[in-house]
DNA sequence: ACCTGAACACCGTTCAAGT
DNA sequence: ACCTGAACACCGTTCAAGT
């Protein structure tokens, strides 16, 4: 049986009452874990911006400054919740042979952990990872690179670019699923994005040709592709550039 | 001679005086163009977070609702700050011959220019570029690629991915800069970042060995070179990238 | 047409006080 | 040791009212 005291005020009275309420099951304690998972939780449901803390102490039934008992502020969470689903990911045991193609799918992953956990991408943004979780993912990422044969130094720089390259993809995809969200009437993403598309499409061809040359002409190339398919470029941009320049990287 | 009102007030009861001040200059008007001055102003001086509608209308000697009837909202605001960036770069005549490396130039001037205005990059991030200053960017990067044989398609992702970097980039010095301005006790980011990176290979170097093996064995390359190293490997990486897979989407 | 004060519904963080 | 209410110094945006 728990005891609950609530104190009322009336200018400088206070009446404290304590009443033993049968009821109410004891409050869990609180942890990092659980401060964690409900911002994830409000992350999911509605985004980032949704999380703050005080909508996470509201969450959580207490008040904002218990939060500052276990994490040190704003920024912690996020790197909290950034390394709680870095750890979700698998990374690969690396086959020599398969070097480019096993980083390609590490990448993939990476982007779908961070649209399984909407709003995530912008908490990761401009974070070096130096927890646990991210320092697995970089391990394996070097272990691929550098057992495939690539140089060092390009090995460790190239972690770092693919690594901003997913981030900031995952960033764009809920700016605009958030963007989708509050107006625009849509509910589907795809068709959202395809909308907007034509819309760029048409608006880039009626610029000026003059001015505009190769905007008005290749229109259709900027908007086209879904984010997959631009992902898929972007992989294989990084990748392919990854091979062709690892050796002038050989002893910098 | 400025006539000025001011309006005083007592509980329900309002008391209007209106005094004849020949020392006061009328107030310049208020446009978009000052707005976006101003915004520009406290950014370079203070950094992003410093600039809010607020804000700016106090160094605008103004009301914050006043700043709407310019501009629809903070997110216009950051896109006008862009554009007016955007404006200052020049972009190169097309030369066939040379298209890779003044691809690289043109991305290495967006890299200064954000230098140049503290505070801009974080605005940039996730920003489709439609106003015509970046539309001038993408519209000679367009260019510089397709007189150079680059395929079209290869050549529009590539406009994307390329920007995306190099905001990412600055963004990130502008996050460490601003970690340093406030704590740290340095004032040259060069040597602040050596101090970090010392910290960082030292952390590094102390992992577990067999859980990560290769963090500790490349400590060095991971947190090796400035930002300008790391940048022209990037440039690299991209540019060598588009070179190797440009054919590969030639009809995509 | 343009500008303003005041209000609304929020932030992150701190701190003395409570249990 | 942990938790809490209340306060401090901020946000972006809206709106009726003023000139």
């Amino acid at each position: 049986v728990e005891k609950r005291t609530k104190t009322f005020r009336a200018g400088p009275v206070r009446i404290r009452v304590t009443t033993d309420d049968p009821g109410a099951r004891p409050k869990e304690r609180l942890t990092r874990e659980r401060i964690v998972d409900a911002a994830m939780g409000l992350m999911a449901e509605k985004g980032y911006d949704a999380v703050s803390m005080r909508s996470l102490a509201r969450a959580l039934d207490t008040g904002q400054a218990s939060l500052y008992a276990h994490v040190a502020n704003r920024e912690e969470l996020d790197q909290l919740v950034i390394d709680r689903i870095c750890s979700e990911l698998d990374v690969p045991e690396p086959d020599p042979e398969n070097w480019a193609e096993q980083l390609k799918q590490v990448l993939r992953d990476c982007l779908e952990l961070y649209r399984a956990h909407p709003g995530t991408a912008r908490a990761a943004m401009g974070m070096i990872p130096t927890q646990e979780g991210g320092l697995r993912i970089a391990e394996g990422m070097l272990a691929v690179c550098i057992t495939g044969g690539v140089s060092p130094q390009a090995a460790a720089w190239f972690c770092d670019i693919a690594a901003l390259f997913v981030c900031a993809v995952a960033h764009e995809e809920q700016i605009w699923t958030q963007r989708m969200a509050d107006g625009s009437g849509h509910d589907d993403l795809h068709e959202f994005h395809e909308d907007v598309d034509a819309q760029l499409t048409e608006a880039f061809g009626q610029l000026p040709p003059h001015l505009f040359p190769f905007v008005t002409s290749y229109a259709r190339e900027l908007t086209s592709g879904d984010g997959d398919d631009r992902f898929e470029f972007g992989l294989d941009l990084l990748v392919s550039g990854l091979a062709a320049v690892s050796e002038r990287y050989r002893d910098a």
